[in-house]
DNA sequence: CGGTATCCGCAAAGATACTG
DNA sequence: CAGTATCTTTGCGGATACCG
């Protein structure tokens, strides 16, 4: 077979851990939740990933119909990648798989990596629609680290890279601040900068829900970590 | 650090993975969703382990809080593995992730094994609640490879190892050839053998949507697997 | 039966250098 | 920038030996 290895098993579950169970294969999905990605945008989201494993990944994700490698027009001479039908359908399930391992992301960040960009998936994963019903607006969340746009139509929910012309609302901090604040946890009162719709503001920790009351940690068998 | 390799990032879905992205962690999970097992068991459900890898695997996932081991009393000096709560909060995620997995799993099976009780697993995955609403019901399904029973309880499904005394409906077949039928699949008219209620057998392949709308298989990117 | 420990060979992953 | 090539290291699979 040109593949790796296999679980070689007539199962959903084994099969579909054929084709993303490998190292670092799922991230690259993640990577491309929020749209089509260059080689060198996917390495500076994946810190620590080799550039031939990388490489190797897009190759299988693409063979196996996930993703799809597309040349940009002329001018550019650049190739990206994104998610085909497949692959966007694979979204739901490791949002879902986000928010059980979110559980267990006890305040352990002493030199872990927080990039702006698997914030705004974390958005679309934390989405209560029900908190958002009937709501309409445009907000920016802005970081040193790069910036996206959250568009709410009538209470559905669309994630963008970059910054819209206009907003309601501008959110300028850092992510780990942001994910404390829609976590409902304490904050530094000026580590916030809203600009705009204040009452949009408050309502932002029960839209995104990061601090669910699914979100009871797990016991470890192990006191000493 | 006492752990292998983690992706070091502030992030749900790399938290998941550093739990369970490891080869086999998941299938562990899998073995595990019926209920408890014995070292042995997983064995079996898990061919081409190597037994010291499944023993590192129950370790990590005892240590994370995933698994317990528990002993069983004092007549069976034996000692089980079954889900913890977490554990368990894990199941419907992976069973979202068999069902997306599912849609590429052509009739490649030519020697995929496919034990009886993934196929219990299948069940849960497939189940269509609306179409068996307001249904009781105790079916008994027997393979050689062992056999289990689905209770469905107003609606609710359950789905237990091992046969019930009492069963409105029994169905002794191969796994093969069940799945074909549930998938609405051309199965040869002895293949399975349904003793009991004929009507409720009828019903299986609506409420175990094997062949659903979504199963439409990816496009490869190459035509030669 | 229910595992743990050890060795060996291989394939995947990490690090880094290098090229179109 | 977008990868490929090479080298080293680590994890996995398989076998087997050992112990409660």
């Amino acid at each position: 077979m040109v593949n790796g290895r296999s679980y070689r098993q007539s199962c959903g579950i084994a099969r579909a851990l054929d084709l993303v169970g490998e190292r670092w294969a799922l991230l690259v999905v993640r990577e491309l939740v929020l749209g089509p990605k260059r080689f060198t945008d996917l390495r500076h989201g994946l810190p620590g990933i080799a550039t031939n494993v990388l490489s190797q990944r897009l190759q299988q994700l693409e063979r196996d119909g996930i993703v799809t490698r597309r040349l940009l027009p002329p001018p550019a001479a650049s190739a990206v990648y994104e998610l085909t039908e497949y692959g966007r359908d694979l979204v739901p399930v490791i949002l879902a798989l986000g928010r059980w391992g979110a559980r267990s992301l006890g305040s352990q960040p002493p030199d872990y990596a927080l990039r702006s960009e698997w914030l705004g998936v974390a958005l679309q994963a934390f989405y209560q629609p029900e908190a958002a019903k009937g709501l309409s607006a445009t907000i920016g969340f802005e970081f040193d680290d790069g910036a996206f746009t959250v568009r709410l139509d009538r209470g559905r929910l669309e994630v963008t890279p970059g910054l819209a012309d206009h907003a309601d609302l501008t959110v300028r901090t850092d992510p780990q601040m942001l994910v404390g604040f829609l976590a409902r946890g304490p904050v530094p009162a000026d580590a916030l900068r809203p600009e705009g719709d204040r009452d949009l503001f408050e309502r932002l920790p029960a839209i995104f829900a990061f601090g669910g009351d699914r979100l009871t940690p797990p016991r470890s068998a192990t006191a000493s970590g």
